[in-house]
DNA sequence: GTGAAAGCGCTAACAC
DNA sequence: GTGTTAGCGCTTTCAC
């Protein structure tokens, strides 16, 4: 097929110019005139030539790779899937433009090594820069050792902003909050939380979003509706059975997250009552489910994809100079069929 | 944190050897006595040594990446993201074990250009092997065209072995067969089948392996009972319409995927028709919805993960003389709640 | 604007 | 078994 490989050498021969002016016209580095350029450029194509990355990357001291490190799903249940398909999608869209390469690296947080073995990861690649994905990026033990190999990073988080360390946020707060707009304006005022998993802080920004929302609409934040939980289903199954037990029920849940919510669709279908007639519920996430559920589930969608195009792209362009350290990207409420007007 | 970078030949220095003694340590060589080899060995820990990537790839001519090529979700549905997961989860296993790094690489096939943008991507990255998956393993046009590249490659396919091409199978059309067996020995005689999208090879298997199974069973393929899909959700929904109608109607619903498996549960859902005592219906994939279906689906599950793990195994290990150029992985049924008995 | 020379840190081929 | 000598194909530095 290829005949044998093509160097920058028979390059520049053809071109009647030296090796170092096809780098610069293949780099886009300034000086250099015009005609000359043309010239390389048609050597360059009339030879098919492709410069050999691991001799850029030897010489330059860096690689054209971009990594994208996140929690290992191995250790969770599936679901996650759908949220790392997003990360990556959005990471490849600006790998793409940027004439990057995509190397994915899970790893479980709750393993003692996990901070020494990222900084060897790190380190034995070369990456040019690297995305971490809560929630490893809300860690600040996992964020410091990325951080001390020197490597660019950018966390990509719905969280809180931190000091020098570049990152990609979503409003998920005021998100929740404007969740708690939708479900008041639709008249509801007994409205129940059911928390996520406290170890994950980008969850807890979400019942925080919810006691905002509920304090801009005047609406009390009862002890009793506010329930433990750990983002998984049959939690939400089951403290939804304990509230709608209690004589006076809430008209509308909100979960912290979208399994929860399908845990509590199915506890209503069992108890007979229908969503949203008799009750409103709501999730966060949009994870594939929420769509396929019966009926949809209204929600909020972070723009998982976005961020990490986003969190890709100040990567490969910080390289270039250019610097943004933060980023804000806003989620999207999802009003789908699970919430409708109070029915009392 | 690190000081400047320590290369290979302060290793040498500090255990009293050359480079090239070095060197044969790290790649595990021969010719090495056991006495050097220890004491390169503690060098290499004293030192916290690790050799540079780029520096192998550019003197060996190849590097350690294996780069892993599906077909690009974004131009699909999202549940195909549990099969990419379920790819890549095997494919990191075997790479963690061989030290070696994971490049994803989503493409469209149906973009003209296809061939050689893989191509392009697989000579820029001199890529150490190639796992390519289903549906593009299946399509020689895209499986020629990294095979001209010369870097070695396997296929991922649920699907015909081709000579000269190194693949990792799976016996879906026997799965098929098999979930015949089982609705047989349910007592079901009126199995009706929908097939998927024509386009995938792998796909059109299951319906062979239907029949197949239909007829080691004793049972009649009734054409009327086959029809056409396309994999999608709504496909299986109106065809699991179609064949409800009927006077004379099926038992039992075959799908040749989840997606239309689960269009089905929702047209009996609709028609009254409770699963599995009044319709049995099985589908094929085991994607994640398949367990959060109300009743849980029955299914065949490809293994996937092991699969891949296996592929770039291959890879990995043929690179140091071993040469496997085909392995079947077998798939599994997965029983659940959607088929029973029947009960006429 | 352009070029010559000097590496980047390793592996390969062959000598010892 | 082990060492020596050349590169791998580029980028960098600095001269012109």
């Amino acid at each position: 097929m290829d005949t044998a490989k093509v160097t920058i050498f028979e390059v520049a021969q053809r071109a009647g110019v030296s090796i170092k002016t096809v780098s610069r016209v293949i780099n886009r580095e300034p000086n250099v005139r015009d005609a000359t350029r043309v010239r390389v450029e048609q050597a360059v194509n009339e030879l098919n030539y492709r410069p050999d990355q691991s001799a850029r990357n030897l010489a330059s001291q860096k690689s054209h790779l971009i990594g994208l490190v996140y929690d290992d799903p191995a250790a969770y249940e599936l679901p996650s899937s759908g949220y790392i398909i997003r990360l990556q999608e959005g990471a490849l869209r600006a790998c793409r433009a940027s004439m990057h390469e995509l190397l994915i690296h899970p790893c479980d947080f709750r393993q003692r090594t996990v901070a020494s073995e990222l900084r060897a990861f790190i380190r034995d690649t070369r990456l040019a820069g690297v995305v971490l994905a809560a929630p490893l990026s809300n860690m600040q033990k996992i964020v410091r050792a990325v951080q001390a190999t020197g490597t660019p990073f950018v966390r990509v988080s719905p969280g809180k902003p931190v000091r020098n360390q570049p990152c990609v946020l979503t409003n998920d707060r005021e998100a929740s909050a404007q969740m708690v707009d939708h479900l008041a304006s639709l008249g509801h005022r007994r409205i129940a939380f059911i928390k996520g998993d406290p170890d994950h802080e980008a969850v807890r920004h979400r019942f925080d979003g919810f006691v905002a929302g509920m304090q801009r609409n005047g609406l009390k934040v009862e002890a009793r509706l506010v329930r433990d939980g750990d983002n998984a289903f049959a939690t939400g199954a089951a403290q939804a059975q304990l509230l709608l037990e209690r004589k006076l029920r809430p008209t509308a849940i909100f979960a912290a997250n979208d399994d929860m919510a399908a845990g509590i669709l199915r506890t209503a279908g069992k108890l007979g009552l229908s969503v949203p007639h008799g009750l409103s519920v709501a999730g966060f996430d949009d994870i594939i489910l929420a769509r396929q559920l019966d009926p949809n589930l209204t929600t909020i969608r972070q723009p998982l994809a976005r961020m990490a195009e986003s969190a890709v792209t100040m990567l490969t362009g910080n390289i270039k100079g250019e610097r943004t350290v933060l980023e804000t990207i806003p989620a999207a409420l999802q009003i789908r069929e699970s919430t409708g007007p109070v029915s009392e």
